[in-house]
DNA sequence: CCATGACGCTTTTTT
DNA sequence: AGCGTCATGG
């Protein structure tokens, strides 16, 4: 091919032809390349087509050579996709450039030079799993009611410390709070110590660790600060602090740093992200530039303004004004429903409706705040046949067999990986339970040795039975002659040996329950794709950093998935379901957050809306089952921040169906009092003469609705049934007489006359 | 050592 | 409801 005289015939001509498109701003954003500069871009316009033209630019003006730039973004996803534009924009191979997720890269320097913090290169990476039960021993040991003081809890501390760049050498007497009687930190030393010794790392030990290697080693800090004359860096919103740091040690010097950016989609505080970080760029990079990206070419006016309506609500942003000159479109769909299953089957209606219309349903998607909310969906679109695709649900590595399998593999590559080793040591039974495991670990532990070195060493002595001792001898020689075996043979081949001869086929070949033919056929996949990678352990580098979900985007089906998972996405239509106090905004998210939180949620609503390129459908349900019990719900108040000049309100269910209504009244009211009595913030404040829905479900004292008594025989009002007399009343039930009959409606939807 | 039933918890998630 | 953990008893 003749790529590269292609490209430089363009240079010399100076035609640079990927810049025609740009808008002015986007053409100053490419083409300011000295110093730093931060790209605050708003949703849809066209960021990540900044960051991939300037990155080509760079090249093709031969700034730097493409082994001296580093582009980092946050999912792996974003990664590839980075790499394949570039690719084909430039028409060059990205293979020597630093171009991936800051996990991926820092395990890349990691594994460089390991041995400044005491690791050496093999290293494992230990998933979440691997995490839990690690923290978990420490905390036994340590004499922790786990009951009372839950490991996942513990480990999320030393995340958000991790987080921070904090190891615990770091971390102040101040910070250490009650946890486990405030035995937090010592837990956190003795974990990251198990760490060293199990020869691995977490993945917030991945940029930490990195971090201690640029303090320790002055010279390896400036051979990367030597090497990267252009540093990337994409949904800067996300970044938390240790990675902030990264980027400072690595830009230092070069000071040629461009991060791309939008704090209004800053939606991962929850797990250490630092909106401070994008809101700090000025002040933490000298002579730094500000870009804004204001012209939104994804959405109608409609959606924009619906979306910026709602984010206005925010404080602390730092402001940008998006604006379209797509016009016009359909306003934004607000429905409320009876209940769940009303809204998944209204839903799932107009789907139809559009498919009618020749909309495809990869261009239709459902958001939903969590989850467990995506089976209502799910379960209506089974029973109508409606193709549909759920993008972040359960992961291929994650599941029971393919861990188990990996953890064979790991324990030959890396003996000193405990945590691998006794997950597999009874996996097939092997009559190797926990006590015997107790007794190998209290002897790995008095000889400051890995288990697998404690087992060695005790099938040496008399003190296991005899049948145990062999079955474990075995074991080992097993491994032994596994580890002399890795290099003879294809790596694929290699595992599916290693798989047959452990037993571990043989035991779901046997087992008779439903899901063991599933499982041999993951197996089998497994093999398969160990088969494309060029060695075993670049393999499992790959899945403890890449883990995707390998999904075909490309059959036509509808995508339902979290509000998160939805980032930097886009579809024709969007339906944002399940909008409820409690629910969105999340309830739990609030007790922990506060208002901070709340932002949160609200800049998640904001994501939602602007994912839509021309339709969006927001809906409430007013009784909904949680946990198997049906509770009342009172809508979002994100419901009635959505200006109302671009919605389209569809008449409320309440008004419509009083009969199932009075069943329900009573923990009606109970929730919206308890759920204000709960949550740390106040109700919200309505906006007057808003019909729908804020004016009978928000109220606030300012509410000229009827607080306090009422008598019977007084004349009332009614918004929807108009005057009436009151004929009884129980609590906040009230039974009235109006023209059309006698309806039984809740006291707060009265004035009086 | 393993099977069984009681108990209890239940947001978001990428790496 | 549904799953995972934990204690109990065989």
């Amino acid at each position: 091919m003749n790529t590269a005289e292609e490209t430089s015939s363009k240079v010399r001509e100076g035609e640079y032809f990927y810049l025609k498109s740009l808008n002015k701003p986007q053409l100053e954003a490419v083409k300011s390349l000295s110093g730093p500069l931060l790209i605050l871009a708003g949703a849809g316009t066209g960021k990540t087509r900044v960051l991939i033209t300037r990155l080509a630019h760079i090249l093709v003006t031969k700034r730097a050579l493409p082994s001296e730039v580093l582009a980092v973004t946050f999912t792996n996803k974003a990664a590839m996709e980075m790499k394949e534009r570039v690719e084909k924009l430039i028409r060059r191979s990205t293979e020597t450039m630093w171009i991936g997720t800051f996990h991926s890269l820092c395990a890349r320097i990691l594994r460089k030079h390991a041995e400044i913090v005491s690791l050496k290169t093999n290293f494992t990476i230990l998933d979440t799993d691997d995490q839990t039960r690690l923290i978990k021993q420490v905390m036994e040991i340590k004499n922790i009611d786990l009951k009372r003081w839950p490991p996942r809890s513990m480990l999320s501390i030393i995340e958000r410390w991790k987080d921070r760049g904090l190891s615990p050498t770091d971390v102040r007497d101040k910070e250490i709070g009650k946890f486990a009687s405030g035995k937090s930190l010592t837990i956190y030393e003795s974990y990251q110590q198990r760490l060293i010794t199990l020869n691995a790392v977490d993945f917030g030990d991945l940029i930490l660790h990195c971090l201690n290697i640029f303090k320790k080693s002055k010279d390896v800090l400036f051979e990367y600060q030597r090497k990267f004359k252009f540093i990337l860096v994409d949904e800067y919103q996300d970044t938390n602090i240790a990675q902030s740091l990264w980027l400072k040690k690595i830009a230092f010097g070069q000071n040629n740093i461009c991060c791309v950016g939008d704090d209004d989609q800053s939606i991962y505080a929850w797990r250490g992200a630092e909106v401070d970080n994008i809101l700090n760029f000025e002040k933490d990079f000298s002579d730094a530039r500000t870009i804004r990206l204001e012209e939104n070419y994804r959405s109608t006016s409609h959606i924009l303004s619906s979306a910026s309506g709602l984010i206005s609500h925010n404080k602390g942003r730092l402001g940008k004004t998006l604006w379209t000159s797509i016009d016009g479109g359909e306003k934004i769909n607000i429905k409320s429903f009876w209940n769940g299953k009303d809204e998944a089957v209204s839903i799932s209606e107009e789907i139809v409706r559009l498919q009618k219309k020749k909309s495809r349903l990869s261009e239709i998607s459902i958001l939903v705040r969590a989850s467990f909310q995506m089976r209502e969906f799910e379960e209506r679109f089974m029973k109508m046949g409606l193709p549909y695709r759920v993008i972040g649900g359960p992961r291929f590595y994650e599941r029971m067999e393919i861990r188990d399998a990996i953890a064979y593999f790991r324990v030959i590559i890396q003996s000193q990986d405990d945590l691998a080793l006794e997950r597999i040591i009874n996996v097939p039974k092997r009559g190797v339970g926990k006590s015997t495991l107790q007794i190998l670990y209290k002897h790995a532990r008095s000889q400051g040795v890995c288990l697998y070195e404690a087992i060695q060493q005790i099938i040496s002595t008399d003190e296991l039975r005899p049948s145990l001792k062999n079955t474990l001898e075995d074991l080992l020689k097993q491994f032994e002659r596994w580890r002399t075996e890795i290099n003879s043979m294809e790596h694929s081949e290699f595992c599916a040996m290693v798989l047959d001869e452990s037993g571990y086929m043989e035991m779901w070949q046997k087992d008779k329950s439903p899901d063991a033919e599933g499982r041999l056929e993951n197996l089998k996949e497994l093999v398969g794709a160990i088969r494309e990678f060029d060695s075993l352990s670049s393999f499992i580098e790959h899945v403890s950093l890449v883990m995707e979900n390998t999904e075909n985007a490309k059959e036509d089906k509808i995508n339902i998935m979290t509000l998160h998972s939805a980032k930097g996405l886009e579809f024709d239509t969007v339906f944002l379901p399940c909008w409820e106090e409690g629910n969105f905004p999340n309830q739990r998210s609030l007790d922990e957050g506060g208002e901070k939180s709340l932002e949160e949620e609200r800049r998640l609503g904001y994501v939602g809306i602007t994912r839509a390129k021309k339709r969006v459908y927001v809906s409430f349900a007013v009784n909904r089952f949680i946990y198997n019990q049906l509770v009342s719900c009172i809508p979002s108040r994100f419901v009635s921040e959505i200006p109302e000049e671009h919605v389209k309100e569809e008449e409320s269910l309440l008004f419509d169906d009083q009969e199932g209504f009075s069943d329900q009244e009573d923990s009606f009211f109970s929730q919206e009092e308890n759920f204000y009595k709960k949550s740390k913030i106040a109700p919200i404040n309505i906006t007057p003469g808003r019909k729908f829905p804020s004016s009978y479900k928000h109220k606030s004292k300012e509410s000229d609705f009827v607080q306090e008594a009422v008598k019977i025989g007084e004349e009332v009002f009614h918004d929807k049934f108009g005057y009436g007399k009151i004929k009884s009343m129980q609590g906040n039930k009230l039974e009235i007489i109006f023209q059309t009959g006698i309806k039984k409606v809740l006291k707060s939807f009265i004035k009086k006359r």
